[in-house]
DNA sequence: GGGATTAGTTACACTATGTGTAACAGATTT
DNA sequence: AAATCTGTTACACATAGTGTAACTAATCCC
């Protein structure tokens, strides 16, 4: 499994925002700052809006502006918001047929095991702010 | 990202093993025994074997065995034989240009993050014996 | 109001990864 | 030698993610 690019994409877009804050930031330059792509960037930029991490002003002069002091931002609302399934994904399709009723158990028993494991690392998630990951980011400086 | 399908076709094939000890069995009759597909399946018991988790014999009433007491084959090592890469693996791939210190800074921290939750993924597994997956089976029967 | 600017959305080709299947090579038994 | 079975390779197919472009919708400015 891959937890998506997308969700490191967010953050850092999220770092920039805070960096420029409060003037509004257009895709093309913080796709410029970030090393990613305008178009698709507002594809995943448009997820944070609706989810009330970022705002966005059209027109000119308008952008993204960050919505929240970086203290109350964590990671995992972040992933919530970009990530329209769950990342961490266990495969356990279905099995077909008859006489195969423990096979059919075992996944029941993966999709459980898996469940658990995602809630762990929402868990972890939903520790890390904002504002440590950019303090760790100065700390290297 | 999604932990692959080889993982759960890998315990099925080994609570199969289990359950027809000490008898060997071919990849036909454990494939049609978890709904599985012979080929596909001694892929994954040949990184089993290599593992020392099953013995294969070849020839006329050759197959595989499982090599240790279910008491002592826990998930991790299922999972790491059977895997090559890391199933939990975040896409952080490099970025290009310059001028973008803090976001190659943000893909090491993220790299940092998700090795950690691989750890925990893995630790958690570590604790979970064949036999408490076919206990399990069992008592919802 | 009209043009410029920008977010938001849709579409699509390209890539990467995994799966299912078949074919063949290697090992062992009888 | 023939039959049986594992081990490996190859390849088509399906799926998901990525990069990119084009279009629509909203807002600003003159």
């Amino acid at each position: 499994m891959s937890a998506s690019k997308k969700l490191s994409t967010a953050v850092k877009a999220l770092y920039f925002l805070a960096e420029t804050d409060p003037e509004p930031q257009n895709s093309i330059t913080i796709a410029n700052g970030i090393g990613s792509n305008a178009s698709k960037l507002r594809q995943i930029l448009s997820m944070l809006v609706k989810n009330n991490i970022i705002k966005s002003t059209y027109g000119t002069n308008g952008g993204f502006l960050i919505a929240k002091n970086i203290n109350e931002i964590h990671l995992q609302e972040v992933y919530c918001a970009v990530e329209d399934r769950k990342a961490f994904y266990l495969d356990v399709s279905e099995v077909n047929g008859t006489g195969m009723e423990d096979a059919k158990k075992m996944n029941g028993l993966f999709l459980n095991l898996f469940s658990d494991i995602q809630v762990e690392i929402e868990n972890k998630m939903r520790k890390i702010y904002l504002n440590n990951i950019i303090e760790q980011i100065k700390l290297t400086n």
